[in-house]
DNA sequence: GCCGTTTTCGGCCCGACTGTTTTCAGTCG
């Protein structure tokens, strides 16, 4: 799939223009890279089916981006592009990533202060220097600073919603050579933690040479970093590590337990294997030199005193005690999570139509979504105000009736504005079926008064959810601040779920917070924000972030038969 | 650079916020 690498590079290339002060074409080529990461069908299908033309039928590409698409596809890289990098005198691509600063301010620090990597930014900003530019200060300098230090912390780890089609395109490959009998991807993947690191696949197989060949020889491959019998490290051409091990069928639960982690579950692991007299490893649990479970997971749980922990749970957050008591929660089952309550159409920034969304999640299973398109003042976004609200409701009751086998609520994503007001009159929003509510501005208001304005908010009756609540987006800025203990008292009074967006960069609420809510009796939903059909699978993702958090069944609203949920969105 | 048409040019989703200014450019969504 060569979609996100164009989009990429057509991002890039619309930043370089904006910092030439070229008009216009900046949008032009940010409004093809957004349509681009949002079309399901590889670019390189489209154009062999149907060559240029067939790609200027996407929205946003003309004749000119179609044609450099081709030439991507033919050349496997865009002179324009290559030519605007070199000419561009700083690294553009990293500096733009620091939160606040764009093109137009990376070229003004260049001028004046030549700053060309990030590393010359934290420099000049470190000595106090940014603060006394002209339309620059200290807050700016300040803010640089602490946009550097998310990015740096953020660098190395993808997101794992953009790693886990991959991990699964290696356990199919590998499962599919002959002699291979299991191959599953582990550590913080089957985790299912927000960010990756990297790749660790284990396999069980009677020829570990031919497996290892072909590990090596996969095209994501960039480098072989090392290859042996039993173990192949190499760097792929995502930037990321993978790891291939090959262990025997008796030791396949054992390592598959080791390697899936976290590092502080296992070393907690091991300690009570120590006091059992016992020793475990990643080839088995062994009592002297014989070996009592090794197989499966399941039996190094149970020969250790605790019940099986589902990986999701493996933090060393309090699991091992509840395992051991006898206390762990009946997880939520991804199978469990029957609709989607949070999506977007073309009437605000969706790329789909309304019915287009329900039939897509009624193939993937749904059994009922939300419509939620923006409603307020974001405009960008295509807000909607009171009237043509009214339309689209009538919109989506006529898509409704239309479809079978798949309900659809009417819902809104309305804006909190400063003071924790809803940006729609409450008569508007009472004909509405759900009313999803988030903030979109203001995110550096002080603590205290982030919490009335949300608090004041779920004070609405008519507000069922508070979407993205932290509103952190992973690998570029942090939450804003809240005070969560506040606010989930206030969801319970109120009755306000609070949603797990399933977004890949958000998965917000976090799954540490998602533990503390419902452990207080907060309902929680989950939405996948889809702007896109293709975005509709996030779900679960979302799910995966419930049972991190070690949610039951109870603790989703997604979980409910339509004729409960709808009684909860009507108290 | 795209797009739609008043169809081969002339517009181009825009409102709010931040941090700087004391009216506004840059950034964000």
């Amino acid at each position: 799939m060569i979609n996100q690498s164009i989009s990429k590079i057509f991002y890039q290339i619309s930043e370089y223009y904006a910092m030439d002060d070229v008009a216009f074409k900046p949008q032009a080529y940010e409004r093809a890279a957004r349509v681009i990461e949002g079309v399901e069908d590889d670019l390189a299908d489209i154009y062999e089916k149907g060559g240029v033309k067939s790609l200027m039928a996407i929205e946003g590409v003309g004749q000119g981006l179609a044609e450099k698409i081709e030439e991507f596809i033919k050349t496997g890289k865009i002179k324009e592009y290559e030519k605007l990098k070199k000419a561009c005198p700083v690294d553009l691509e990293h500096l733009t990533l620091v939160q606040g600063l764009g093109p137009k301010s990376v070229k003004v620090l260049y001028e004046k202060l030549r700053v060309k990597t990030l590393q010359d930014l934290e420099k000049v900003a470190r000595a106090g220097k940014i603060a006394k530019l002209p339309r620059f200060g200290k807050k700016t300098q300040d803010n640089i600073l602490r946009g550097l230090e998310y990015v740096k912390g953020g660098q190395g780890r993808v997101l794992l919603g953009d790693i886990l089609p991959l991990a699964r395109k290696f356990e199919a490959r590998l499962a599919g050579i002959k002699g291979v009998s299991a191959a599953v991807a582990a550590g913080s993947i089957r985790r299912r933690k927000e960010t990756v690191g990297d790749i660790d696949v284990l396999a069980i197989t009677d020829d570990s040479a031919k497996a290892m060949d072909y590990f090596c020889n996969i095209p994501e491959v960039e480098k072989i970093l090392a290859k042996g019998e039993n173990k192949s490290s190499v760097r792929l051409h995502n930037g990321l590590n993978a790891d291939f091990l090959v262990v025997p069928e008796e030791s396949f639960g054992a390592a598959l337990q080791y390697f899936t982690g976290n590092k502080d579950h296992n070393i907690e692991l091991r300690k009570i294997a120590e006091s059992k007299k016992y020793k475990l490893n990643e080839y088995g649990l062994f009592h002297g030199k014989k070996s009592v479970a090794g197989k499966t997971e399941k039996e190094i749980y149970e020969k250790l005193g605790l019940e099986y922990i589902e990986p999701e749970m493996r933090e060393n957050t309090g699991e091992i005690e509840a395992a051991r008591e006898g206390n762990l929660p009946n997880l939520v089952k991804y199978e469990d999570v029957k609709g989607d309550l949070q999506m977007h159409s073309t009437w605000s920034d969706g790329s789909f139509s309304i019915l287009e969304m329900a039939e897509a999640a009624k193939k993937l299973g749904r059994e009922y979504i939300a419509i939620t398109d923006h409603a307020g003042y974001l405009a960008i976004a295509g807000g909607m105000k009171e009237k043509k609200l009214l339309k689209y409701m009538a919109e989506i009751e006529k898509a409704d009736k239309k479809i079978s086998g798949i309900k659809i609520l009417k819902g809104a994503e309305v804006d909190i504005n400063k003071d924790g007001g809803l940006e729609i009159k409450d008569e508007v929003l009472a004909k509405l079926d759900i009313v999803l509510a988030s903030i979109h501005d203001n995110f550096k208001m002080d603590k205290e008064a982030m919490t009335k304005r949300v608090c004041r908010a779920m004070a609405n009756p008519h507000m069922d959810i508070w979407a993205h609540p932290s509103g952190r987006v992973l690998g570029r800025r942090e939450g804003y601040e809240v005070d969560w203990n506040i606010v989930f008292k206030q969801a319970v009074k109120t009755g306000t779920a609070i949603e797990i967006n399933a977004y890949p960069e958000r998965l917000d609420l976090t799954w540490q917070n998602v533990k503390r809510a419902i452990a207080m009796g907060v309902k929680l939903s989950i939405g996948t924000d889809a702007h896109d059909a293709g975005h509709l699978g996030y779900l679960e993702l979302g799910a995966s972030v419930a049972r991190r958090g070690w949610c039951e069944k109870k603790d989703i609203i997604n979980c409910l038969s339509w004729e409960d949920l709808l009684n909860f969105l009507n108290k």
